[in-house]
DNA sequence: ATTATAAGTGCAAATATATACATTTTCTGA
DNA sequence: TCAGAAAATGTATATATTTGCACTTATAAT
């Protein structure tokens, strides 16, 4: 009803659910039996600091100042899904883990043995994954999926 | 001319103005003699995660992921002092350290987000800093002394 | 209580950003 | 080198967000 637990209620359900658009806290908004339209969203959560930015997998999400990467940090399962990034350079893998998992990834790929794999250095969250030469990439991520066994494995 | 070289611009750019929207930001682009389409400009700045923020005080602004953090002043004496010696080999650049540094360095190095850098591995004396391709080692090394040279009173 | 001032809001229109699709460019494996 | 696959890009368009304006509601001082 007024103003201020408006505010309140927005910045429980940002916190809450992963909203990839005013529309869509909007939505939320009336289920929780409160109402107001798109501009009025828009001022306030400008009010409030609360902004759209990246969930670091491809989409969008709003998120309260501050947490402005956390959303990252929300998967630490198996080993498959401690894998939250790869990047290619210099033809090595660098392969992204939540902070302390890179070890625990990379002895699973270790103990593989696979030719194609030369080795693995890990860090606390970070591994890198020497190729033999004259492998492409594609073959380097076809053989982690097999090691994995899984989709997940998403480069970029 | 290269991606890569347009993805160094933006970040620079984005780093040192205060851009408020993506036409704004190619206005700049095309300053410096390095044109796209606001599209293009959009999915650069979703891989990147750049997103639009509050500036604090009424206003947009373009950011840097992670612009906020504050928690980076764990390290005694300054970073500059933890670095005793760096080597180029492979492409690669061997960063020493004291024993034990390596990783307060790395983290440090790692916050940046920079883009030039895909990645860090932190032994217990030395970094491996892999580089993204196409950059030359000055960029990299440019991109060191940014970094360190922006918080280098870190001693509390 | 009454008036003056400020704050909040909806509506519609203006801005800004993202995406589907087609095309071009770059990369890969033979 | 060459054909096929993948990535990058522009164009046009869809989607999303912000804002000017008029109106309503709250606040404060008499």
């Amino acid at each position: 009803m007024t103003r201020a637990s408006r505010l309140i209620l927005i910045e429980k359900l940002v916190r809450e659910n992963a909203i990839t658009s005013q529309e869509d806290l909007l939505m939320l908004m009336e289920g929780a039996g409160m109402k107001c339209t798109q501009a009025t969203l828009s001022r306030d959560l400008r009010q409030m600091g609360i902004s759209r930015g990246f969930d670091g997998r491809g989409g969008y999400r709003y998120m309260l100042p501050g947490k402005e990467d956390k959303a990252s940090e929300l998967l630490p399962g198996t080993e498959t899904e401690a894998i939250t990034g790869m990047t290619w350079a210099k033809g090595l893998l660098l392969i992204n883990t939540p902070p302390g998992y890179a070890s625990a990834v990379a002895i699973k790929i270790d103990r593989a043995r696979r030719y194609e794999i030369a080795g693995t250095v890990a860090g606390d969250d970070t591994i890198l994954l020497i190729p033999r030469d004259n492998l492409s990439n594609e073959a380097i991520e076809e053989c982690l999926s097999t090691i994995f066994q899984s989709n997940t494995l998403t480069k970029k």
